[in-house]
DNA sequence: GCTGAAATTAAGACATA
DNA sequence: TATGTCTTAATTTCAGC
């Protein structure tokens, strides 16, 4: 759902094929990015040139995008999290995306959607504490032109899956 | 936020030492997990081995937690996303902490965050189609005990940031 | 705490079946 | 498309500053 990904939106017959194999080679990777190709070929039973040459071919494509370590938030001094509610006035299509991506530029944002419903946007925020958090609201997201409401929502527990499920036939 | 991870919740006095350089390897490293450790060292002008001990130190003090590959949703056959926001009946924290437990293997969900405000739980999902999605709400969460209502927010774009910010004071 | 060099291990390219 | 070998490049350890 990002923008600037390369191969982001496929014609459904331009999906590259996939198979058992790199599927069970995603869900290692998805899990440890870190994971070596030996590593993954062991797992999998494959010689490692050809598990290589898999990985590759998936970099190649646009199937596998980037990685990312994980950091503990509590390292850098977060020890709140939230979901700001925010409900817009004008549903202008230049508007919206215009906010999506000014948003997306605020440091405390780690996600932001844009949906349907109840609210037009749902963005994820860290902060440092409840006082953060109401400056944050009021400075960045109240005072925007077109916030019609904010509802905040503190995070008191989270639970997160880094595999996606595969929903298509495999080759 | 999320369970069983090493170090996961330090007493703020115990929270390890960073400077700018930590910092700047963390920023490196969570936009892209397979930078080496000579690129890194290039990067914020430092030996490669004194780069490595860094990183190698904030793994084991559990600062970096584990990397995870991205991938492309399109190519698994997902041609959608939503958020549902679900009111539960009761707020018993067993009850509750069992939910967020359940509902986090459904392999749809790929996050669940338990929340202040009008809504109890948010789940983000990942599902091929609409007709998956009533499937998926209907089957997997209207149906449990302790539901009374849940709305569906369809996803129609989204932007993420995959640094954290700092909030805190550096050596 | 940083450096540079040495040893170990992995990645990536390629020829072959 | 899978494999084993080979070259190059990375990680990781360690003695010295």
């Amino acid at each position: 759902m990002d923008k600037d990904r390369p191969n982001e939106s496929w014609d459904i017959a331009q999906v590259p094929d996939l198979d058992r194999i790199d599927v069970g080679i995603l869900r290692l990777l998805q899990n440890n990015a870190r994971l070596s190709v030996k590593e993954i070929a062991a797992e999998i039973g494959l010689a490692p040139s050809t598990t290589h040459e898999r990985v590759r071919r998936m970099r190649e494509t646009g199937i596998l995008w980037g990685t990312h370590v994980e950091v503990n938030p509590k390292a850098l001094g977060i020890g709140l999290e939230a979901l700001l509610m925010i409900e817009l006035s004008k549903h202008n299509r230049g508007i919206v995306d215009q906010f999506l991506d000014d948003i997306v530029s605020v440091p405390e944002v780690r996600s932001a959607f844009l949906v349907s419903g109840r609210y037009d946007l749902v963005v994820h925020v860290v902060v440092h504490d409840t006082q953060h958090l109401k400056d944050l609201a009021l400075d960045q997201f109240t005072i925007r032109p077109g916030v019609t409401r904010i509802e905040t929502s503190i995070i008191f527990d989270a639970r997160r899956r880094y595999e996606l499920p595969v929903f298509r036939s495999l080759r």
